[in-house]
DNA sequence: TGGCAATATCATATATCGTGGTCATTCGTT
DNA sequence: AACGAATGACCACGATATATGATATTGCCA
């Protein structure tokens, strides 16, 4: 491709004079400049930003890294991030681990070795640890997202999963519910932990026992769960009447297996869940959800990190950010009530 | 941050020894190798790939441009480009353009100079012509999405929306409909006027008028349409029986502007659309839809993209993937007849 | 068995990729 | 002659390729 070299050579000045008139600095008389700038455009010329950051030091590029690209939540916080980048002059690209440790590794070796100014980044879980350490140990600037990790001390932006979880226990315990099961998330992950937190203590508050075989663990997103716990819910003599699914992925794995079993929701049983479907709620709104405010997750995450960007040696700041309960047709009081 | 010259002067060694070490070739005895890898590891030492992609001139990274992150179509087609681009060695990286011109140009540029290998594209529309040819003019490998762009040779995966479109409106001619309203993308985008056309193509068939004032054009993404217009259908004596929106935030759309005049779907009107809406669709199956493979859009896109990474010379080939009708419960038969 | 060339193995010096910063130099004016 | 504006020469950024030098190993023959 192109370079400086081959615009110098075909414009008979030096190639710093090409590089002065690319980045608009130093001296370059109007004739020169406009000969230059004829000539790069004449050869399609674009910078070589590679050399450029070499030289430089920075590349102006943010990355993103979310767990599950196909999950609402992490789009809309993508937008959110991308605005916030764009009014701040820099460019975001995205990274998807898809749940998965390994991805996960190998995309911070590519950001670090890619030299990326900053990293948003969702941690898959606990196990993150190393990872984020060798951020860390590299100097990058950093802000969690979504989830922490025990150990790391970083900046972070993420929400109230206990305050949820407990609003929708409560508000299943308020209709009536005694027998709530729980479809976790990993218990690697520190919003399965705090979600588990509020669903223990809205039974306890309510003077609810809290049986472990209501609650499963799956991974958030939905690959590898046991399908026969909730089977054998099913065929208890005391079957919970309601389901609490610890996200959105997790709820609809949960009602399609419902569904193959013919229990209706929610005639049979109740079920909410965490966070929205994004636009797909507008089709049937249906799922009771404790709600984030995932484009603002993005907004905030980005501008926590562009200010960490500017200065890395701040103490570490968190933000907890509230969930609001959206009530909806997927819960009602259990059926010896009603 | 840490250098080979760095590990080179602790390790008593040239910085090429280091190099050797790194890329594991060349002739490096065990006991320097071993001793130059413990102390890139003390050092956490990580390699800067925009010196490495400077010398070698390739990045191993492509990336994907979508036009709507929040949209699941795309997601999908993300995961599958991303599969597949692991496969082969590949780091996928992602843009979002926002269906907007101006942001897509910013990308383009960022490819550019980032010197990546390849260019998986979904085209904002037919004014994305100069962007494409920019890539192009640059040499660089390039992957035509979703959407083609009238005068630029380049390959191509694309649904075949004029197939799709026919069988939708058949679908609600058969169960009775006659007057079809269609609220389309802009007609800047190649699967716009594809499903326009398959739309026209199927009332002809079935000797139906075409109105042209039942035809309207949004934006995909659904912002700075005109709203009037289907309050203006549902004024009229002849309102339409059924509507077919061109994309899956369209019809989301529609269906909100519909609720919000307290007009129900579909006991007062049919609504069909393209593209399903990902997990989403378990939640509550509702609408009729012309699905395309999204997934796969996104692998077989990705392996022609390595395959014309290994050699751009090859003549541009195009891949038309069909889409299947799933017939679901916004579309019964019109009032009159039932 | 000793001696030396031939060969294989390991390591280094130098040039290069495309750009930007620094400082020296040239040019045109007054 | 003197000054400021315009331009150029050279090096650095962090890595790799090539050619070459420095050892270690082997083979061969007297």
């Amino acid at each position: 491709m192109t370079t400086i070299y081959d615009i110098a050579k075909l414009a008979n000045v030096s190639p710093m004079t090409v590089s002065r008139v690319i980045n608009n600095n130093g001296r370059v008389s109007d004739k020169t400049r406009a000969k230059v700038k004829k000539i790069m455009k004449d050869l399609h010329y674009v910078p070589n930003s590679m050399a450029r950051s070499l030289v430089l030091q920075q590349s102006h590029i943010i990355t993103l890294l979310i767990t599950d690209i196909t999950n609402p939540f992490y789009t809309t916080v993508a937008r959110g991030a991308e605005d916030a980048a764009n009014r701040n002059g820099y460019k975001l690209m995205f990274g998807n681990t898809d749940e998965s440790l390994l991805k996960e590794q190998e995309y911070v070796d590519t950001f670090l070795s890619m030299r990326v100014d900053g990293v948003l980044f969702a941690p898959v879980g606990d196990d993150s640890k190393p990872h984020l350490e060798r951020l860390q140990q590299n100097n990058m600037p950093l802000v969690l997202l979504d989830r922490e990790v025990p150990g790391v001390t970083a900046d972070a932006v993420i929400g109230d999963s206990k305050d949820g979880a407990r609003k929708l226990v409560e508000l299943l315990i308020q209709q009536g519910h005694t027998r709530i099961a729980l479809v976790n998330g990993s218990s690697h992950v520190s919003t399965a932990r705090e979600r588990l937190n509020g669903y223990v203590e809205a039974l306890k508050l309510n003077d609810l026992p809290v049986d472990p075989s209501y609650v499963t663990e799956w991974k958030y997103n939905q690959t590898g769960g046991d399908r026969e716990v909730i089977r054998s819910w099913m065929d208890r003599e005391d079957r919970p009447t309601a389901i609490f699914a610890a996200n959105n992925i997790l709820a609809l794995e949960t009602l399609k297996l419902l569904r193959s079993m013919d229990v209706r929701v929610p005639d049979d049983i109740s079920l909410v869940s965490f966070d929205d479907f994004g636009q797909a709620d507008e089709v049937s709104p249906f799922l009771t959800v404790a709600s984030q405010p995932a484009y603002q997750f993005g907004v905030l995450g980005m501008q926590m990190l562009i200010e960490r960007i500017q200065n890395n040696e701040q103490p570490a700041r968190k933000l907890v950010l509230p969930c609001s309960l959206i009530t909806r047709a997927s819960s009602i009081p259990p059926l010896h009530l009603s």
